[in-house]
DNA sequence: CTCAGTGTTCAGTG
DNA sequence: TCACTGAACACTGA
């Protein structure tokens, strides 16, 4: 679930449930590993009792700004996710299959309970998200060493080309992986840029042609774009996108006729298409 | 029982 | 120090 489409969707969904609320239960699982170091009774602490003034989002990493400090952080790692109860706008409902009406759900990490009655929950199947307090979550840890964010952010193209010195051995797929690069872009959204863009993954960035940096470029805002938009629901990305036949390794699996391979580049499976991608 | 996996981090190498 | 790689982390679902 968790590129930085996803991460949007969750950002929007607890800024229009959250937003000028009160937090009036608050429970933390005693997890230590997904709360950092602070401890559940801490982050229990920061979040009793403060009304939520906002939300913000750098990358895969979001935050909730409180009347007081400090601010909670969240990360989602592969497995992160928010599901609520009660006063959420239609349109920022999940599709049916999403829907699950048991509560708390399983996994929960920690479940929040507003005045007037919403609820939130943070779940975490396979704890490799993150819930961490911090006063100045924009400036600090983990976002301040983040590159640009692709969803607000368009570098020119000599902004764009500066980033990428000294990378030239790289494989280009390993470089969109990188958070210090472009924060946000994960392993589907890497794959269906490299496809949109007809470069093989392998490539070196090195070995790329201004013309092809450029289509990179552009490729990482209107895909990022489009997937926000919409939602982060898959069954709204545009027909012809890799991405619906990118899971799963099948044999056989095409895009627009032509087969697609799975190699590992960049230490992830790479789902790619050798007949278009060079 | 085995293994991949929409992510991040850290040790190790050159 | 830097660029880069690969393994580790954790654990569910296939």
């Amino acid at each position: 679930m968790p590129e930085l489409a996803e991460v949007e969707h969750g950002r929007c969904v607890v800024h229009a449930l959250a937003v000028g609320r009160r937090i009036e239960e608050a429970w933390i699982d005693e997890d230590d590993i997904v709360v950092e170091s602070v401890g559940a009774a801490a982050v229990r602490d920061a979040l009793h009792g403060a009304t939520v003034t906002g939300t913000g989002r750098h990358g895969k990493q979001m935050w909730i700004e409180l009347d007081r400090k400090p601010w909670l952080g969240v990360h989602f790692g592969m497995t992160g996710g928010f599901r609520t109860r009660g006063d959420l706008p239609l349109q920022l409902e999940n599709s049916p299959q999403e829907v699950d009406r048991s509560w708390p759900p399983r996994f929960s990490k920690m479940v929040l309970g507003f005045e007037g009655g919403a609820q939130l929950a943070f779940t975490n199947a396979r704890r490799l998200g993150r819930l961490r307090l911090r006063d100045d979550p924009a400036n600090s840890k983990p976002i301040n060493k983040l590159g640009y964010d692709p969803y607000k952010t368009l570098p020119s193209p000599e902004q764009f080309k500066k980033r990428l010195a000294r990378r030239g051995k790289a494989p280009v797929k390993a470089l969109l992986l990188d958070q210090k690069f472009a924060a946000g872009v994960g392993n589907w959204i890497a794959d269906e840029v490299l496809y949109q863009a007809r470069l093989a993954p392998t490539r070196t960035v090195g070995s790329l042609s201004d013309e092809e940096f450029e289509r990179v470029r552009l490729k990482i805002r209107s895909i990022v774009k489009t997937a926000v938009r919409v939602q982060a629901r898959k069954d709204r990305f545009p027909k012809g996108w890799l991405f619906h036949h990118r899971w799963g390794k099948e044999a056989g699996a095409k895009v627009k006729g032509k087969p697609i391979q799975f190699d590992e580049v960049g230490g992830r499976t790479t789902a790619w298409v050798p007949a278009v991608q060079h």
